[in-house]
DNA sequence: CTTAAAGTTATCATATATGATAACCAAAGC
DNA sequence: GCTTTGGTTATCATATATGATAACTTTAAG
């Protein structure tokens, strides 16, 4: 059976992962289209695809941008299941 | 009187703070000091006191360390009043 | 007093989030 | 077919989080 060791990095990628199918969650239960969460949080349409794709490391402030354009806490955002 | 108008800078250092606050407080309850926080983060101990004085934009990567560290969820760690 | 432990602040280097732009894809409607 | 809307991916520039190091303060203990 293979190795199931789980690295810090790949821990890491899973919560990169979840926190952005929670944002898309979000965004498409208030029917909102990427381009335009991209548009209120003052982001590049393309930036917000990489966030949604849990391809970035999000900072504090661009949380609070999402939330904020989402109405919902950043507690909320980053309300995801942990490994 | 004096305007109370508040800009979204202030509002996102007031986060700022807060988190960096809410991490000092749960380091206290566990009786953790900064710098053996700092050692479980792999951070350099001015990092840690920078972030707890809220003048860092921490990144998840910084926020799910210190969460681990700590015993807690990341979104326990963003859990603050917001403005 | 001296010493040490805990925390702060400043500076510089490096890694990377985000901005900016562009090319591209897929689906829907014409 | 063409066009639009929504989304993806790639590339490069810029701003900044963090690493690394050092000097400093404060507090408590001796």
């Amino acid at each position: 059976m293979l190795s199931k060791k789980i690295t810090w990095e790949m821990e890491e990628k899973e919560l990169f992962v979840r926190v952005g199918e929670k944002i898309r969650e979000l965004r498409n239960v208030k029917s909102v289209s990427q381009l335009e969460l991209a548009e209120r949080c003052d982001f590049e349409k393309s930036n917000m695809s990489r966030i949604e794709a849990g391809r970035t490391n999000l900072t504090l402030r661009s949380l609070n941008k999402i939330s904020r354009a989402l109405g919902v806490t950043v507690a909320e955002l980053v309300d995801v299941e942990q490994l």
